[in-house]
DNA sequence: TGGCTATCTGGCTAAATTGCCAAATACTTG
DNA sequence: CAAGTATTTGGCAATTTAGCCAGATAGCCA
């Protein structure tokens, strides 16, 4: 395969897979309210602050959310909100499935 | 946390886990243009046919594509053609990110 | 300075993912 | 029916990921 594209498609993977994980997408979703630091989301999610901070990590280095120190916290912002286009999308292929499903269940002809 | 919510987001995720490999990546990009057999698929990607049959069966499994079977061939299909707008915003965080890359090349003031 | 809070890092285990081979299955054609 | 092609499935080894604990680091305040 061409190399370049494939380069081209690792870069892509590498993104999404940082979306990949429910815990990561709250953590989205959230930011796209509002910067929170670790210490507020990590109350939200109900884990340890060590997971949380290294989910935090995941999502930074691919450079979907970036940090700001002030005093004793981290905050942390969604570095480029476009990344909610993916909920859409991704709703779109639920709501497909259901549909799907729905039909399976009607009586037959 | 809501368990409602935490349904949705897991179910969200399932979705993006099944995205987040560049070879399945490959396959939706050629899907979107056309369909294919798994045997075309195969060839493009160059790996094994057994490999390139369990990544289909993972975007199958959450219905992004959809399959048909045609004689001897099976046909895969893009089920969620929207699917493809994920790549414009996928697009838009390797640029943000490229564009910092840059900046920290630059000579300082 | 000492203690407290917030965050990150290292290390470990359990679980999930990937990719290959071999074997099973399904169809087509002679 | 036999042989050949296309696809899927089972199984295995290697790698990656997730989450917890413990410990390290950094900044705040008394």
């Amino acid at each position: 395969m061409d190399e370049r594209r494939q380069a081209r498609l690792e870069a892509r993977a590498k993104i999404i897979k940082a979306m990949a994980h429910s815990t990561r997408l709250l953590i989205v979703e959230e930011l796209a309210k509002s910067e929170h630091c670790v210490c507020e989301l990590t109350e939200m999610i109900g884990a340890d602050v060590s997971t949380v901070s290294k989910h935090l990590t995941v999502l930074k280095n691919v450079g979907i959310v970036c940090s700001e120190k002030r005093g004793n916290q981290v905050y942390y912002q969604l570095r480029t909100p476009c990344i909610l286009n993916f909920f859409g999308c991704v709703e779109s292929v639920l709501e497909a499935t259901a549909k799907e499903q729905a039909l399976l269940c009607l009586p037959e002809r």
